[in-house]
DNA sequence: CGTACAGGTCTA
DNA sequence: TATCTAGACCTGTACG
């Protein structure tokens, strides 16, 4: 496959097309208005364009109509090979190291196509690019971590896809919803109606006329002089008490927190032309799921769902995996007891029909307190009941944490590596840091426990992220596939993607080739990273004309 | 007056 | 019979 590689230079274009073996077989200097027509031109030949970072290059090919479907993101691919224990770090040193490790994505692109002052321009992504092969081709772990540097690079294009086409979203829905539950948009300044009234009846029953409840140290003293045994005031300790003034404060809360964070100003914020905008960003948490930013959109409430609406003519495509994690840690551990419990579409009824544990909840409290490294009560105890019938996957979550607690880094199974602590304790180990003045051995050695759960967890977590980015990279050219004309937005398309989860914008017609086609790219998914080893992603997958209806 | 942090609540 | 993983983002409050 050939690779055309592009780089800024002083206000135009510079393309480096490559051979299949790396060598130089043309250079086309052209002015920056021309490049979308020279992209889709080549993109014919269907090349990977190497680029230094997809947020600096893809929006605006996406506005002029074009879609590419493979690249290489020097940003992305260098992140994580700097952190890979399947990399020689030797093999990337240079002089602007620090550059790349300093790249952030841009979030809005501005509306000039290149941005002035761009610290991007400063590197050289034909060296970067050279440096990323070689390190690559002396990794004893080639194939993992070229799998994992093209699904990341096929996420970013992903990302830019979604951010480019929105998520349908109905304002007039979202409007009556807010307006159901808070009363009528109340003017600037004023709060809503339904807040007003409840305000009132709290201060009432707790004796306090100037009880400001937004204020947590003030609604803390007024609990406990009203003789309630608090620390706290968070929903699910109030919830435990028995007061009449309880029930109001939660309703007020409720709302006040629906006002707050998802209410008209987020409408008038984050919804323009009748879509949900907000920028994904690959890569953006170290266990290598996604970050986004904007609006929030790792925490869309499931209240407001409804008004995710399909446009006329058109349907959502909602599907997510069940149990992603422990079926991930199935495969990775080869473990085939686990493996045939999650043979079922239930992974946890399967633990229970296969006799290893007596109730679902049960084996839904174990298979979590293994993961996330629970020790007490009744999920330490159910952890080592998942010990004795499951011990090889239960035994890599183990190592893992022993792993971290040593300061040791730990990698996924596609090679994604932990952060290298840092803190007192860390120090400690090396003796190259003094420990924190004032800190006492419980506290280090609290530190360090707290980071075995993060490496026991980061394990499970990133592969299961790379699992779903295997899925995600599949189904994006599936659904590229099934629509004949037009550009991403004419054809069935991506609209949401959430950890285990994707929304899928598809033309009615298409709606069942589109459910196919999510798990098509499941099953391969599956094969990528496992091969032949016997462990199901089985899908929840619904047609459905609002997300809300999904599931 | 702007920034940092704590506390809270939503998501998988 | 829980306080165990990862985030985003809001407000109030303390601090310089």
């Amino acid at each position: 496959m050939t690779s055309v590689l592009l780089r800024r230079a002083a206000g135009a274009v510079e393309a480096r097309q490559l051979a299949p073996d790396g060598v130089l077989a043309e250079v086309t200097r052209l002015d920056a208005a021309r490049l979308p027509s020279f992209v889709r031109e080549r993109e014919a030949a269907r090349p990977r364009w190497v680029w230094d970072d997809t947020t600096r290059w893809y929006p605006g090919l996406l506005a002029a109509g074009i879609r590419v479907e493979r690249c290489t993101d020097l940003r992305l691919c260098h992140a994580v090979l700097r952190r890979s224990p399947f990399v020689d770090q030797s093999r990337l040193r240079g002089d602007d190291v620090a550059g790349w490790d300093a790249l952030q994505p841009i979030a809005a692109p501005e509306p000039a196509l290149f941005p002035l002052d761009d610290p991007a321009d400063a590197l050289d992504p034909g060296a970067e690019h050279d440096r990323q092969q070689a390190a690559l081709a002396a990794s004893p772990q080639r194939r993992r971590l070229g799998l994992l540097l093209a699904a990341e690079s096929s996420g970013a294009l992903a990302a830019a896809e979604m951010t480019h086409a929105g998520l349908p979203w109905r304002a007039d829905v979202h409007d009556r919803l807010l307006t159901e539950l808070l009363g009528p948009r109340p003017a600037a300044g004023r709060r809503p109606v339904v807040l007003d009234r409840l305000l009132p009846a709290i201060r009432a029953a707790f004796g306090a006329p100037a009880l400001n409840p937004d204020s947590p140290g003030d609604l803390l003293r007024t609990l406990q002089a009203a003789g309630l045994p608090v620390t706290d005031t968070r929903s699910w300790t109030l919830e435990q008490l028995d007061h009449p003034g309880i029930p109001p404060l939660l309703e007020y809360r409720k709302l006040l927190r629906l006002l707050q964070a998802n209410g008209w100003s987020w409408l008038g914020t984050w919804v323009r032309d009748g879509r949900f905008r907000s920028y994904f960003l690959p890569g953006g948490v170290v266990t290598g799921r996604w970050g986004s930013s904007g609006g929030g959109a790792l925490s869309v409430p499931t209240q407001l769902r409804p008004a995710a609406v399909a446009d006329e003519g058109w349907r959502f495509v909602v599907a997510d995996v069940a149990q992603l994690e422990p079926r991930v840690l199935a495969g990775m551990s080869a473990d085939t007891a686990m493996a045939k419990a999650a043979r079922a579409s239930d992974l946890y009824q399967g633990m229970v029909d296969s006799g290893a544990v007596a109730a679902r909840s049960d084996a839904k409290l174990g298979m979590l307190g293994a993961m996330y490294g629970g020790t007490r009560g009744e999920s330490g105890r159910m952890v080592a009941l998942m010990t004795r019938e499951y011990p090889r996957a239960v035994g890599l979550v183990e190592q893992a944490a022993r792993a971290g607690e040593r300061g040791e880094v730990v990698h996924t199974l596609l090679g994604r590596g932990s952060p290298v602590p840092g803190g007192a304790w860390a120090g400690t180990l090396d003796g190259d840091e003094p420990p924190e003045p004032g800190g006492s051995t419980e506290e280090r050695d609290r530190h360090r426990r707290a980071w075995g759960r993060f490496t026991r967890n980061f394990v499970v977590q990133g592969t299961g992220a790379e699992w779903a980015l295997c899925w995600l990279a599949d189904l994006r050219n599936r659904l590229w596939r099934l629509g004949t004309s037009g550009t991403v937005s004419d054809r069935p398309h991506l609209v949401f993607f959430l950890h285990d989860e994707v929304v899928v914008h598809t033309p009615a017609e298409l709606a069942d080739e589109v459910s196919a086609a999510v798990r098509a790219a499941a099953a391969g998914a599956g094969r990528l990273l496992f091969g032949s080893f016997p462990v199901d992603f089985p899908l929840e997958v619904s047609v459905v004309g609002s997300w809300a209806d999904a599931g």
